[in-house]
DNA sequence: GAGTTTGAAACT
DNA sequence: CAGTTTCAAACTC
């Protein structure tokens, strides 16, 4: 199944501009590209509170890039294309571009208008380490509308197309092209070089302000130049593009981290020679490293916008095949559905230093937000492993991946000769990769990857290595035809490899620990390659903490290890098999939930989908509009708990019991009493609880504070130098923890109380 | 921490 | 499908 069908492809613009020659335009002092090119009149810089749509094309008027008139899009040779589709909720970004005229290139000339609103500002920030965002080489970051979405389409040397479409809700102005106005609506893309990586940043309003001033604390130098290009159906365009360099990489990870949530799908696919790609749409910050050689779309729909999920198929094209995006209806309550596919060689060196901005470590999470809402698998691209993708199947919440084999398509990226000096961006080559995506399926839900520890894989099959970091599939791809048929029943991560030889037919079916356990290498290459901060702080604060710590102590950290004794954890008892997650840092006896069995664990698997061919499907189903509407797939048994202990599996997870239930005196309904003194209880004990940590918390600080203070007292007194307040905040610290603990069985007392 | 209770999963 | 057994988590002491 291909994640973008032909018809879907056809849409994307056959060629995009390089932005190398932006990355050669950031390395000039700021004067140097302040001076625009032309003699036309300087492009203001657009007034964040501006809120005419703005095209914006990066790509040189010089340039020999090849461009349909009809295709606003311009296509490089093999670059990453990021799609954007912002909404008005996408409040970290700043896109600052703003056109304040007729602003289509030449290779935009069906361009209708830009619907993007001026206050919103498309920051690009290229990290220092990494390959700049914009490279030298010619290339051309493009924001065009597209229909009614604004493209924006750059490709670093590597040629990776960066394309940013957006909300149909984004009306251009009609200030723009078309109106054939004298003066010309100047955009300006914000290039933000950073330590780190390239990083694409889009935040709209407030936001913007705040990242703006972030940057300008950190000693950002802003290159300026205008571009001015002819449009064929409106009168001259200016663009400006400004680059901004940060001095530190503080920038990123900063206070922008408020950013909104953004919904959308991540499509990356990097060629085996490039390096892997970073790219991060958080709600504070996006990156999008261009250096990659290899192809990358991402297409994000804005919470606002639509419910449309872009989908960019990454597939490679031959010079001339138009690279095609899609939208799709999304769901996105919550918002954020990130669809990310990326192929990179096993060559290509997973880039490390992802850690500098925590916001762009994210692991890459795909959320499905909407409830009942279609929904689609989520890939999440393996960054060193090449061929590697992790696919969410619908209904599934685990993560699943698969290895695909790219074609062998041409996708080398090659930067032009062309020296630019000049602001003006040079045309990208066209890109010609091979698509390797082949599944869009709706998913229910989506789940965070984690990273475990990785175990020595025996199994003979090894499908995925790189060069930096090995990655095995463990699995022999001659089982997964037993179980592929039901992909959606698949265990929890499920790792889809194909067979040797077999290209992309064959598939292994592995647990997602198989994905987790990929090496800590390729996991960062994998979080830095495309990660999106999806918004929610949630979501974020799990990242940072995963940045914090190694993978596999969050993984850890996030579930309750299992104590099976008898089950070897291969049956259903087992949380850990359940889930579809390996054992680790349990306390079971003789497990065969990982790695060293997996032949076992896959008859076991086997054997539970033979049972139950849902058995790995979540049991909460999500309700239509939201929590309440949650419901046990199978409804309880319960005879004795009265639906309110954690025996029962509605009331632990939170939810009401339905008419699926055939529980026996159960208090675990809307109107109970019972149910609602709990609640109360519960509500309390958490209440308790965030304020005692946020107590421990602070005392905490407080302690370091006064460590730092008195560390040569503490060196020579062990440490009992703390001031009286200080070690009465320990006392009451203690006191209230002992407090906490004892909410447990205080709740138990009044529900003993309240059964008798 | 040991023992009990509980209900889902597994089995018949 | 119903009844029984197994199992591990939840719970109690």
């Amino acid at each position: 199944m291909d994640v973008v069908s032909p018809e879907l492809n056809s849409l994307l613009p056959d060629e995009i501009m390089d932005t190398e020659s932006i990355a050669m335009e950031e390395e000039l002092p700021a004067e140097h590209l302040a001076a625009p090119p032309q003699s036309e009149p300087e492009p203001l810089q657009v007034p964040m509170e501006t809120e005419l749509p703005e095209i914006v094309s990066l790509c040189p008027a010089t340039t020999s890039m090849k461009m349909t008139s009809t295709d606003a899009q311009c296509s490089t040779s093999s670059g990453t294309q990021l799609l954007l589709a912002p909404s008005n909720l996408i409040s970290g970004t700043t896109t600052s571009a703003k056109t304040t005229g007729p602003a289509v290139t030449q290779n935009l000339p069906k361009i209708p208008s830009v619907t993007v609103p001026a206050n919103h500002q498309l920051i690009i920030n290229k990290l220092s380490g990494t390959p700049a965002v914009v490279s030298k080489s010619p290339g051309a970051a493009v924001l065009k509308p597209e229909g009614q979405k604004l493209l924006v389409a750059g490709l670093s040397k590597t040629g990776q197309p960066i394309m940013l479409a957006l909300p149909h809700t984004w009306n251009k102005p009609a200030t723009t092209q078309g109106t054939g106005d004298v003066k010309a609506q100047p955009t300006q893309i914000k290039l933000m070089t950073t330590v780190g990586k390239p990083v694409i940043a889009v935040s709209s309003g407030s936001q913007l302000m705040g990242s703006s001033t972030t940057l300008q604390a950190q000693q950002l130098k802003t290159l300026q130049f205008t571009k001015k290009a002819a449009v064929s159906t409106a009168g001259p365009m200016i663009t400006k593009l400004i680059i901004t360099k940060a001095l530190n990489n503080k920038g990123l990870s900063s206070p922008a981290s408020v950013a909104p949530v953004v919904t959308g799908r991540v499509v990356t696919q990097s060629t085996p020679v490039t390096p892997p790609r970073n790219i991060t749409f958080g709600e504070t910050i996006s990156t999008v490293p261009q250096n990659t050689s290899g192809n990358s779309k991402v297409a994000i729909s804005p919470l606002k916008s639509p419910s449309k999920l872009t989908v960019v198929s990454v597939a490679s094209q031959s010079p001339n095949s138009p690279q095609k995006s899609v939208t799709l209806p999304l769901s996105v309550a919550l918002g954020q559905q990130i669809l990310t596919v990326q192929q990179s060689a096993a060559t290509s060196p997973a880039k490390a230093g992802t850690s500098q901005s925590t916001a762009q470590t994210v692991k890459p999470v795909q959320t499905v937000g909407g409830v009942g809402t279609s929904q689609f698998k989520t890939i999440i691209p393996l960054t060193t492993p090449p061929n590697v993708q992790q696919i969410q199947v619908p209904g599934s919440r685990f993560h699943y991946v698969r290895l695909v084999t790219a074609t062998t398509g041409s996708s080398t990226a090659q930067s032009s000769g062309s020296t630019n000096t000049n602001p003006s961006i040079h045309p990208a080559k066209p890109v010609m990769m091979n698509a390797a995506v082949r599944m869009s399926v709706p998913i229910v839900s989506a789940q965070t990857i984690k990273q475990v520890v990785p175990k020595p894989l025996t199994s003979a099959a090894q499908v995925v290595t790189t060069s930096q970091t090995p990655q095995r599939l463990i699995m022999p791809a001659t089982h997964l035809p037993q179980i592929q048929p039901n992909l959606t029943s698949l265990p929890p991560g499920t790792v889809l490899a194909p067979a040797h030889g077999s290209g992309n037919m064959g598939y292994a079916v592995l647990p997602a620990p198989y994905v987790t356990q990929i090496p800590q290498p390729a996991f960062v290459t994998l979080t830095s390659s495309s990660t999106f901060s999806t918004a929610t702080p949630i979501q974020t604060q799990a990242r940072l903490s995963l940045n914090g710590l190694s993978t596999s102590e969050a993984a850890s950290r996030q579930r309750k290890p299992c104590n099976c004794t008898r089950s070897q954890c291969l049956k259903l008892y087992c949380d850990c098999f359940a889930n579809g997650e390996f054992c680790n840092n349990c306390n079971c006896v003789n497990c065969f939930n990982n790695l060293d069995h997996e032949s076992e664990r896959l008859k076991a698997i086997k054997a539970c989908l033979d049972r139950n061919p849902v058995a790995f499907k979540p049991k909460i189903g999500k309700g239509k509009e939201g929590e309440s509407d949650r419901r046990h797939s199978k409804g309880c048994n319960c005879k004795k708990s009265g639906c309110l202990k954690n025996y029962c599996e509605c009331y632990e997870a939170k939810i009401m019991c339905s008419s699926m239930c055939k529980c026996m005196g159960c208090k675990n309904f809307e109107e109970s009493p019972e149910r609602k003194t709990l609640m109360h209880l519960a509500d309390a004990a958490e209440v308790r609880v965030l304020q005692q940590t946020a107590a421990k918390t602070k005392l905490s600080s407080q302690i370091s504070d006064l460590l730092t203070r008195t560390t040569p007292a503490i060196t020579s007194g062990g440490g009992k130098l703390l001031s009286p307040a200080g070690r009465g905040e320990l006392c009451s610290l203690t006191q209230a923890q002992s407090v906490h603990a004892s909410w447990p069985s205080a709740i138990a007392g009044f529900l003993r109380v309240l059964n008798s």
